[in-house]
DNA sequence: TTGTATGCGTTATCAG
DNA sequence: CTGATAACGCATACAA
């Protein structure tokens, strides 16, 4: 028999305590079952009889039961939840990943816990603990790299995580796409119309897998096509307008001869160039501006600028799929970056 | 004392079942003190001896303890968590206001859970179920009008929640700001400029409080300022930068003669002036755009347009700090909407 | 098909 | 300051 006297009058633990909400036990006593009953009714229906099931159905409802998690992730060790880590959450393509691995998540019943460093000094390491803590049954780390400790953690508590935006599968699964290629797109594009010396505006590659494998990637590739990578007009940088903004202020009062600049995502390219529509510099006949798209407004800015597409929303879904695969198959399911299409969205004009 | 063997090889209940992580217990029993000493030791410094804490803090951190959620929260009947419900993730300010939301929260220890419906039938009622489900100590409800029924659920579990952009305080606290301001701030330039006959391009009035007051607003604008808001050139689409170009070219085509238009957000309006652009119409020579800021990047737009700026980040962090003041104050401290900033970032040209 | 009893890992209460 | 012990609400193995 329960412990908790259900027909008595609840006894508030605190003065100020809210009502205690119905439980598994209250929809039983209303039901005229066993508390057992109830939970199975609710969650194997096919254990239980069509009438019974009715009637607890019922009960619940009138009461407007919830189940309670704590209590449920107790009994069956597990949370039904994912935890996310996702740096620049305001100044990237990472809410069309987080949305698509929302989706992807919850069509099996998750639920997506968020942490979103502040650049402030919050670490990972805290919040990936913190995330551990609320019990997530599995992690997707997305962009920046991230301290050994951070999967020292994970290992010791056996949560099994998936990495987003990088090709770096040492450390664990994970989902991301060919940067080199992506680079190789945009360089032999340039290449192609002449430009000879080029510039480049992306985020700081220090602790950014993602800034530094696109610089990376778009080193090789430049100089596989016998370009110049003009140290005067590369610059590293927050992404963000402002910042594009006055990363090609920099480089035009630079006076770098380059004539095309290449912009790690699509807000540092709407901030060049909007710098050089201030300064009544055309677009592309003086310089050509080309961008990395992170996000979909890239076809939509003017002037119009090469662009790589970058399949932000698949990944989103592929890694959803992926933690659904160990979460549920217990099929760990061979963790090969999906191969992805990248695409050429609008031309940069020919030097002028 | 306990009913799990603690010295015993742990017995998996499944085969497959990972290793059990680190638990209290198993901390106690390497610090060599009880259980509630551990406890104690690690969430109330204050209550224990230095020298005990050290030899639990130690304890803990060799075999890599995380607590565990799910008992925390039972024992505590809080799990120190917030939910947050977001619809259109992908395109709209949304991101902001929640990593605002994330942060402020984040602060004070709390975690958010995300529910993105991804309006394909995700109903709202179903998420905020699931959110409480997992036992949120407190709820966000972003943008879109919700149901009776969900406030009918989170009366029953008496959890606190909050609703952003919105005015309509009647079925809760709100965080907003004052539409009617915004439309006559807009209005009120398009106006000064000369402009009589325009357009509204917004997001679908029905179910999106939102749109809803942003177009009562406008209207009341302009009926005041004598102006006229064109049927013919009202266009009402979901949010998305093609949806702005459709909308557009839908004007465009239809030969109103209005010489302005409004858009609802800054998606909508960098599609419309996309459209524009590639029509080769000039503006704001022959059209002039107007367009709501919800996002960062509008001020970096070219041609230039008339922007509001509405307080995103403000709202998520003033949302932030009442749900906190609810949840630890227990005083629930005024709920009146926060008086915002309007500004107007860029001149809509006069009238060609 | 249904009822009963136990355990899940913490916190909190109450003695010592 | 510390140790034992009782909830917390649910799932599940075992009995009936």
């Amino acid at each position: 028999m329960s412990s908790r006297p259900t027909a008595e009058f609840p006894t508030p633990t605190k003065p100020n305590a809210r009502a205690r909400a119905a439980s598994l036990e209250d929809v039983a006593a209303l039901a005229g079952v066993s508390p057992g009953t109830v939970s199975r009714a609710l969650s194997r229906p096919e254990m239980i009889s069509e009438a019974t099931r009715q009637r607890v159905l019922e009960a619940a409802d009138r009461i407007g039961y919830v189940p309670n998690g704590a209590a449920r992730a107790m009994a069956m060790r597990r949370t039904l939840t994912v935890g996310a880590v996702i740096p620049r959450f305001g100044t990237s393509s990472f809410p069309t990943m987080v949305q698509a691995l929302e989706t992807t998540l919850a069509e099996r019943g998750y639920t997506l816990l968020l942490a979103a460093p502040d650049n402030k000094g919050s670490q990972t390491t805290d919040m990936v603990r913190t995330l551990l803590a609320r019990g997530v049954d599995a992690l997707a780390l997305l962009g920046s790299r991230h301290p050994q400790e951070v999967f020292a953690l994970l290992k010791t508590q056996g949560t099994p995580f998936v990495q987003l935006w990088t090709q770096d599968d040492a450390l664990g699964p994970c989902v991301g796409f060919d940067e080199s290629q992506a680079a190789a797109l945009v360089v032999d594009h340039l290449a192609d119309f002449g430009h000879r010396e080029i510039g480049f505006i992306g985020g700081y590659t220090r602790n950014n897998e993602r800034a530094e494998a696109r610089l990376a990637g778009l080193m090789r590739a430049v100089a596989k096509r016998g370009l110049t990578l003009r140290e005067d007009a590369t610059v590293e940088t927050e992404y963000g307008l402002q910042q594009g903004f006055d990363a090609m202020e920099r480089i035009r009062l630079g006076g770098s001869p380059v004539s095309a600049v290449v912009c790690g995502n699509d807000y540092l390219a709407a901030g060049a160039l909007a710098a050089l529509d201030q300064a009544g510099v055309p677009v592309p006949q003086r310089l050509s501006v080309a961008s990395f798209n992170d996000n979909e407004f890239a076809p939509f800015m003017h002037p119009p600028l090469t662009t790589v597409h970058l399949p932000i929303q698949e990944m989103g879904e592929q890694a959803g799929r992926h933690l659904l695969a160990v979460l549920q198959n217990q099929a760990p399911e061979a963790a090969a970056p999906l191969p992805v299409h990248l695409v050429i969205r609008r031309s940069t004009g020919p030097r002028g």
